[in-house]
RNA sequence: GCGCCAGUAGCUCAGUUGGAUAGAGCGGGAGCCUUCUAAGCUCCAGGUCGGGGGUUCGAUUCCUCCCUGGCGCGCCA
């Protein structure tokens, strides 16, 4: 049981002793301000209606029914409006570091997911063009929040759905054909809703090479074969740069080839879902709080989009996944309540809110000053190969996921490239580096700092104490940022946590301090660089030990 | 017009799910290197939390109505 717990225990125990109801959960929370106590409950206020009392009084009458040392409080005074401040012993809080020392990489780690599988799918791009600005958002986060979920308990897969059976794939295949033609001197005609790209050029030249007796593409099946396999190869070369790896990817074709869209409309007219106007084929979505039905099968007999995505979703949840998060951008979120929609209707058991969207904003790119929109590869937009190549893998992934996702991104290029004094990425990162080198100065093996015989009541410096509290938040952040699939909070905490570190080290010394001293400090360092390493995994950001 | 998201310091954004005197980074100003990395530390300036109403001991946070911006509202994906 953590510090945290006792004292919780001892709370429950003074109030239930006082008459308080059954199930009464205290709330303990870190104040702000370091002159208010290591924890704070605001429980007396709770209680005055059921106890029938003023705050201050239940307050003083729930710390005199309390055993305080064995919480390890030094001290509890009561504050403001009814809060009950409490002080812990400075050994009793810096033991349990001990924990962080025993744990190693592990620590954070939770088991609320018990062994659940669960499928994140993301960036699930069209092979039709690099990867843009957005799919890095969706690659830092999906990616993020995968780790979270397998760091809190979840099974996880990470999942890419490939739309290799669309409109997209054969505005490609004749984009490929035009620039095999202009290459083989025709005027350049890329066709309505075509790709304009560089890269495109690039896929036609291969292709007349390894077909030399095809170089205006007359044959379109094998450009389209050639054109979406070259793209293929690209997204996953991006990927690999980006670090970010897949346990399974998913075809949409399959859908059609194995007939598994076929049976999910005829499952949805089976079930009554469905309706026939104008030659086509309607799902009723406004059964599903759609603000209007919506068309499945168009009057050319083909399928709206949305239909393998509904198949889809069908064979995630055959497939075991009884929970399915998708991380997509905000343009996407219309698709939310049909794909819903199309999952109650068929009536086979799937809860409403199945799949979990996380739904991200724009991503806006500045250098300069200017806005960035052009890369020249793509031509009409900035690809994470571009980021990549100005700011390093790092940076990339910190900044993309340093925002909320509901919230508009500005990827300012200058600060991220910067690696002088302004970066927060290097701020971080250095913060383990400077630690690490307490360690390689000190010529001291990091696995002889155990925690074994060390006198923790020596932390008791104001800068100290915060640095033990925050590190001893980590699970608890952790598990929050997973449940809340919101990445971002790592990326503050660490932030923060960096921030205490840098001015513990500067303000107090290590290697050569009086033995008790240094052995403290040296267990404090290590549980400290262990924390920003285990953070920085869950966000794919390397923990370098010297910069 | 309807739906989703946002509006917090000059700029970019956090705000621990309703707590105490609202924070960080950048930008601006002033200091700190014969001692474990100055990619660092310390201090200063900077705010009507978009606006009005409501809920309660207490609201940046919850509800409601406005205002502003982004995205979406196709037999496109």
């Amino acid at each position: 049981m953590s510090g945290v717990d006792q004292l919780r225990a001892e709370l429950v125990r003074s109030a239930r002793a006082l008459g308080a109801p059954e199930g009464v959960a205290p709330v303990l929370e870190r104040p702000r301000d370091p002159s208010h106590g290591d924890w704070a409950t605001n429980l007396a206020m709770m209680l005055t209606k059921a106890l029938g009392k003023k705050p201050a009084e239940i307050a003083r009458e729930l710390i005199a029914g309390m055993d305080l040392a064995a919480a390890g409080v030094s001290e509890a005074e009561i504050a403001g409006p009814g809060f009950i401040n409490f002080r812990i012993d400075a050994g009793a809080l810096a033991s349990q570091l001990q924990r962080v020392l025993d744990q190693g990489d592990a620590y954070g780690d939770t088991q609320g997911g018990a062994g659940k599988p669960v499928v994140v799918e993301f960036v699930s791009a069209n092979p039709t063009g690099p990867l843009h600005v957005g799919h890095g958002r969706q690659a830092a986060l999906g990616d993020a929040i995968s780790t979270m979920l397998s760091r809190t308990g979840w099974n996880v897969s990470r999942e890419f759905y490939y739309n290799d059976a669309g409109v997209q794939i054969a505005n490609l295949t004749l984009s490929t054909q035009a620039r095999l033609r202009e290459l083989a001197g025709d005027a350049l005609e890329i066709p309505e809703g075509g790709y304009h790209g560089e890269y495109i050029v690039d896929i036609a030249r291969k292709y007349a090479t390894e077909h030399p007796a095809d170089t205006r593409g007359d044959d379109l099946d094998a450009v389209r074969v050639h054109a979406v396999k070259a793209l293929r190869q690209e997204q996953d070369l991006d990927l690999k740069t980006f670090g970010v790896q897949f346990d399974v990817y998913f075809l949409e074709s399959s859908l059609y080839s194995d007939g598994q869209v076929e049976r999910t409309v005829g499952a949805l007219e089976k079930a009554g879902a469905t309706f026939e106007e104008g030659d086509a084929l309607w799902l009723r979505t406004t059964d599903y709080g759609d603000d209007k039905d919506r068309v499945m099968r168009k009057r050319d007999g083909t399928y709206t989009y949305f239909v393998p995505d509904v198949a889809y979703h069908v064979n995630k949840w055959g497939r075991g996944f009884t929970r399915a998060i998708n991380v997509q951008g905000a343009d996407h979120h219309s698709t939310v309540t049909r794909v819903r929609a199309g999952l109650q209707a068929l009536g086979v058991g799937i809860p409403q809110g199945y799949p979990e969207y996380v739904l991200h904003q724009m991503v806006t790119v500045m250098k300069g000053g200017e806005e960035m929109k052009i890369s020249k590869r793509a031509g009409s937009y900035v690809t994470v190969r571009d980021l990549i190549d100005e700011v390093g893998r790092d940076a990339v992934r910190y900044f993309l996921l340093m925002r909320k996702g509901d919230s508009q991104l500005v990827f300012d290029v200058d600060l991220a490239r910067s690696q002088s004094e302004d970066n927060p990425v290097y701020y971080i990162q250095m913060a383990h580096a400077r630690v690490s080198g307490i360690f390689r100065v000190g010529e001291i093996a990091m696995e002889s700092v155990t925690g074994a015989r060390v006198n923790w009541a020596v932390l008791d410096s104001l800068e100290e104490r915060e640095l033990v509290k925050t590190l001893l938040d980590w699970p608890r952040l952790l598990a929050g940022a997973a449940e809340s699939t919101e990445p971002h909070r790592v990326a503050n905490y660490l932030l923060e946590t960096a921030r205490l570190v840098h001015t513990w080290y500067h303000k107090h010394h290590v290697l050569g301090e009086p033995e008790p001293v240094m052995q403290a400090r040296l267990a404090l360092g290590k549980a400290a660089r262990q924390v920003l390493k285990n953070g920085l995994t869950v966000l794919g950001i390397t923990a370098p030990d010297r910069m």
